[in-house]
This record gives structure tokens, C-alpha cells and sequence, in this order.
RNA sequence: CGGCGUGUAGCGCAGCCUGGUAGCGCACUUCCUUCGGGAGGAAGGGGUCGGAGGUUCGAAUCCUCUCACGCCGACCA
């Protein structure tokens, strides 16, 4: 293609709205262009590189068996009715009804759909099982959508949705969906770690979370360094590091009047940091014991919100208590809270259970105590995993030591089960003609997301730097003086036809620009191989090419320019 | 959805406090020079100052309402 057929739509400036890198790039580099809060047109030359992820997602799915197939994105509400997910979706799920007043919503998901078109379709065992998978626009009306195509409104997703008559099937199913992500991020030139996961509400036995590291990765995911195993750090467990030491100090009541954060404790009155405990309160469920419930966090540690709903005593979904109804209940303020004497129930997390001469607050605003001993000054509550892991903890499955890195969900797969089939009577008769409930698996990837994660990985100061697999064009042509020298015209022209006809995607730049403003589009947009044609090259037979990353120029002769291409972009 | 902030040319911004009829840089058009790392000069085109209402002789500027966008937080099959 030539520039100038292109609408390259480079910017020096730096849209103000854009936060992180591969937003600003992608604006600059004129991929997107933004029509609306979280909603995005594709440009020429970013839709270039969106099909690029396109195809081999398609590729290797149509690899792994799956079939493709396309569903409306305008769904009816009875299907999700039946499902009952249309009460249950909130304001995320876009709704809007037709002429005739009818329900409809803008599908953020289609398994309602697939189950519906698949019970009707699928009668028999013997069709199983099957997968079939879609490359789809997906609407989730975003509370806060942010970072470009990256948290978009409207987004691309490759969504695929498998069946079988029992738990083994789809055992294999879900091994292979496994199996074909790796090939497909391997593919795609990324760095990505494939991570346990939280099924969430949907519940399910099995998932996993395929992530691009990324420092501006909106997940942090946890690894072992001596191991496989890798989980999203809201689900990996914390295990208990060491024993409780014996107790050295007496407890004493300490005034703290200005010591409202475990900070302050630590920088006012020297505590250091493992030795205080952080008390957050929290709503309890029917079954504790007391309306709020106390849970006890190392002060450097995190609460984890989610493994603390899980526990029966807590409300679920988490609701941390208001300061009025903390003075109601405990009689003093958040930022002077402690186990000694709560009158509430309590719970402790497991690394707070082996503390000795920590100190807390002593629930009367402005005192803390200092000293305090499980067993000796109070007992100890229950215990539970209740906090984040953070770097250095010991491996969850005893292997080594964890480390934290961020990462970009490009991809989900989980288990299903019979959520969906069972909701809305999806079944085939077995072999004895019985029926029975199909079991579904689920697989996803965020196609449009996946572009931007590719930025996040691989640019620096110039931009762009794309992997050969995703690039929108292998080669940039850039003649220098086109305009001027007739030679330089004929061998670029040349050379263009060249490379084309031998298969490779250039770019020529006939633009009548200079040399700097090529250097710098085609460095900006980040196409990876660069061939320059000069008078002073043709002189010496010769032209110039230089890698994306690649330091410097190297000359490389004008009959063997092809072959070395051939091993360069093998 | 809560807190905060911003809307002035395609993009980045100034002007607003202290009302007097809109400006700078980039981009765009034409010409001259330059011509291998985002050139220099000259001449141009482009804005109902987010919208509505109000105050005033006069509003980008002050007041009220409203819409949009963004940041932080909460939320996220």
C-alpha cells in the first residue's frame, strides 16, 4: 500500500485524555479515534491489525475443532429472562425495546443465545460433544470505561461456548481451549502467563485467566518463582509464615491522640509495621454472631475482599461498616480499633494468629495498646485466609516463593456446567434415550483489548515497536528525495513491486514528505522492518534496512535484499 | 454510583480572577527557499468560546440550570 492511499493519521501532540501508553499511541499513531465515552471507530490502519489478531484466533480455533458462527448482538429479553440474568445484569446490560415495545438489550454475552440455538439444533448424545465459537462486538455499559480499547464500552471478543453429556468431555474440551490460548498469545509475539482464577458467580470448578504482563495491567497476578503455579492474586492463599514467638513485653496503654493510621502508629510512636494490626469492620451475615464483624490484617498486609465474603460469618457482597455504626457498636472511632476487649465478633487473619508484642488500637479514641499476646492478654479468634499475598510469601502449593507481577486479562476460559443448560432445559437424550442436561464450557479472548495489550508489551519513546505476527504492514518503503530523483523513483517503484509480489504487506511512503517526518510516522505506527532508498545506496549498489529495534542501519546489498528479507521475517 | 476537575479552531493550550466582541503553538491551503531524522519565510482558511436561561448598554469572562468528557474511588458473567 502507499501512504498516500492511506489515511494516516499521525498526531505529534499527545491527546490530553489519554492515560496510558498504548491509548496515547494508538491515538497518535492514528488506530482509533474516539466517538464516545468508551466507544471507538477503527481507523484504517488500526482495523489492519485488529483482523491480524483476528485471523489467527480464527486459525487456531478452526484448528481446535470449534465452529465459527455469528449471533445478533440485539437479543431478545426472554432469552435472558429464562436464564434469569435479565434481573440480575444491573445497568451494565444496555437495554432498549423496538416498535412494538418488546424487550431487547445490547448482548454483553451470548451464552443465552448459543444455549437457546443449541437445544433447538442438538438432540443427540452423538452430536457431542461440539464448540462453537464467534468473533463478536460485546456491549457492557461500563460504569467507568477508561485506558481506550483497553476498558472499551463497546469492544471486540472472540466468545466460544462448548457442550457435552458429561464432566469428562468437557474436562477434554477445556484442556484443549487451554492448549489453543497458549498457541494463540504465542502467536500473537506476547509475553503471557495463564493464571488460576476466580469462577465468580457463575461458579464452575475450573478457571483460568490468560494475562499479558504489563506494568499498567489492571490485574495483579501471583507466581511461583520455583513452580508453575500462577494465580490472580485475589485467589491465591495466603499460607501462615512461622510460629508465634513467645511474649517479651507487658501490654500497656499507650495515649496515640494523633494516631489515626497504622502510618501514624508507625511513624509517631516507632511500632514497626509487622507488629501492628490493622482492624477493619465489616457487615456480618445471619449467622455471626454480632451485626458487624471485626477482621484483623497485619498492618502491611491487604484485606482481600473476596476470600473475606466467602466466609459464612460475612455479609456477602462485602459491605465495610460506617463510622457511626462502628461507634455504635464498639464505641470508638475507626483509627483507634483493636481485638482487646471488642465486643463483636472477631476474625483473625492467619499471619495475624502467629503475631507476638503487636499492638493495636484499644477501641477508646486516642489509645492504642502496645505489648499485647494471643492466649495470655486475650484468646485468639477465629482464623481464616483473609488478606492479599504479597511478594516473597511461600508458594500456595508449597514449591517455592511467590512473585507479583500486573498483568491484562486477554483471556478467560472456564466451566459452565449445567448453569445455563439446566436454566433453560438445554438437553439430549443418552444412550438409553434418556434425557439428560448438557455441560458447558465457556471460552473468551478480548480481540480488541489484545491490540492494545500488544502496545503496553512492546513500544518505546519513538512508538509502536508490533510483533511481526500483528503488524499492520511487514516493511516500510521509504524512498529519500523520491520527488527529486528520477532513480531513486524507479528503484523504490521496483523494489515495491518486488516485495509485494513476493508475499510480503509494504508500505511505500510516496507522501512528498521529508525524511524525517517518514522516519518518524513509520517508526510512530511501529512498523517493524524498514528499507531505505537513496542515491547515495543506488551509487554503491546497495540499500538500507534496519529492524524496529534495531540500533542502527546496516546496508544490505540491492540483489540479495530479498533473501535477507526472507531470513529476517522467516 | 459517590468525590474532584475540565469544556475556547482537527490536536495541545492561553484569555475568565479584574466584562468591552477571541488569541498562541501544531496541523491544513498556496508560493519561495530547504531537502537523509518531525525545516525556514510569506500569505491564507477554519471558532454561534459545550448548551439553555439570567444579570448588564455590553458576557468566553459574572449568576443559575443542564449536557458532555476526564481523574480518584466503588463496581466488573
Amino acid at each position: 500500500m502507499r501512504t498516500s492511499k492511506l489515511l494516516l493519521s499521525t498526531l505529534k501532540e499527545t491527546p490530553s485524555d489519554a492515560e496510558i501508553i498504548s491509548h496515547q499511541l494508538m491515538l497518535r499513531a492514528g488506530m482509533i479515534r474516539k466517538l464516545a465515552a468508551g466507544l471507538y471507530t477503527w481507523l484504517p490502519l488500526g482495523l489492519k491489525v485488529l483482523h491480524k489478531v483476528e485471523a489467527i484466533v480464527r486459525e487456531e480455533m478452526d484448528k481446535a475443532g470449534a465452529q465459527e458462527v455469528l449471533m445478533p448482538v440485539v437479543q431478545p429479553a426472554e432469552l435472558w429472562q429464562e436464564s434469569g440474568r435479565w434481573d440480575q445484569m444491573g445497568a451494565e446490560m444496555l437495554r432498549m425495546h423496538d416498535r412494538h415495545s418488546r424487550d431487547f438489550c445490547l448482548g454483553p454475552t451470548h451464552e443465552e443465545v448459543i444455549t437457546d440455538l443449541i437445544r433447538n439444533e442438538v438432540q443427540s448424545y452423538k452430536q457431542l460433544p461440539a464448540n462453537f465459537y464467534q468473533i463478536q462486538t460485546k456491549f457492557r455499559d461500563e460504569r467507568r470505561p477508561r485506558f481506550g480499547v483497553m476498558r472499551a464500552r463497546e469492544f471486540l471478543m472472540k466468545d466460544a461456548y462448548s457442550f457435552h453429556t458429561d464432566q469428562a468431555s468437557l474436562d477434554e474440551t477445556y484442556e484443549a481451549m487451554y492448549q489453543a490460548y497458549s498457541r494463540i498469545f504465542t502467536r500473537l509475539g506476547l509475553d503471557f502467563r495463564a493464571v488460576l482464577a476466580d469462577t465468580g458467580a457463575i461458579g464452575g470448578s475450573s478457571s483460568h485467566e490468560f494475562h499479558v504482563l504489563a506494568s499498567s495491567g489492571e490485574d495483579a497476578i501471583a507466581f511461583s518463582d520455583n513452580s508453575d503455579y500462577a494465580a490472580n492474586v485475589e485467589l491465591a492463599e495466603a499460607l501462615a509464615v512461622g510460629e508465634r514467638a513467645a511474649p517479651s513485653q507487658e501490654m500497656e496503654l499507650v495515649d496515640t491522640p494523633n494516631a489515626k493510621t497504622i502510618a501514624d502508629l508507625v511513624e509517631q510512636h516507632g511500632q514497626p509495621i509487622e507488629k501492628t494490626i490493622k482492624t477493619l469492620i465489616v457487615h456480618g451475615s445471619e449467622v455471626a454472631e454480632s451485626k458487624l464483624v471485626a477482621l484483623l490484617v497485619r498492618g502491611d498486609h491487604e484485606l482481600n475482599e473476596l476470600k473475606a465474603e466467602k466466609l459464612p460469618a460475612i455479609e456477602s457482597p462485602l459491605r465495610m461498616a460506617t463510622e457511626e455504626e462502628i461507634r455504635e457498636a464498639v464505641g470508638a472511632g475507626p483509627g483507634s480499633l483493636g481485638p482487646v476487649k471488642l465486643p463483636i465478633h472477631c476474625i483473625a487473619d492467619r499471619s495475624v494468629a502467629v503475631m507476638s508484642d503487636f499492638s493495636a488500637g484499644a477501641n477508646v479514641d486516642g489509645k492504642h495498646y502496645f505489648g499485647i499476646n494471643w492466649e495470655r492478654d486475650l484468646p485468639l479468634p477465629p482464623v481464616a485466609d483473609l488478606r492479599n499475598v504479597v511478594e516473597g510469601d511461600p508458594s500456595p502449593d508449597g514449591h517455592g516463593h511467590l512473585e507479583i507481577k500486573r498483568g491484562v486479562e486477554v483471556g478467560h476460559i472456564f466451566q459452565l456446567g449445567q448453569k445455563y443448560s439446566e436454566a433453560m432445559s438445554a438437553g439430549v437424550l443418552d444412550e438409553n434415550g434418556k434425557n439428560i442436561t448438557m455441560t458447558m464450557g465457556c471460552y473468551g479472548i478480548g480481540v480488541s483489548r489484545v491490540v492494545a495489550a500488544a502496545i503496553e508489551q512492546n513500544h518505546d519513546d519513538k512508538g509502536i515497536i508490533w510483533p511481526d505476527a500483528i503488524a499492520p504492514f511487514q516493511i516500510a518503503l521509504l524512498p529519500m528525495n523520491m520527488h527529486k530523483s528520477e532513480r531513486v523513483r524507479e528503484e523504490s517503484e521496483k523494489l515495491y513491486e518486488e516485495l509485494t509480489a513476493a508475499g510480503y504487506s509494504v508500505l511505500f511512503d510516496d507522501r512528498k514528505e521529508r525524511a524525517g517526518v517518514m522516519f518518524a510516522d513509520m517508526e510512530l505506527i511501529g512498523i517493524p522492518h524498514r528499507v531505505v532508498v537513496g542515491d547515495k545506496g543506488i551509487d554503491k549498489g546497495v540499500v538500507e534496512y534496519k529492524g524496529r529495534r534495531d540500533e542502527s542501519n546496516q546496508d544490505v546489498a540491492r540483489d540479495s535484499l530479498l533473501e535477507f528479507l526472507n531470513t529476517k521475517l522467516a
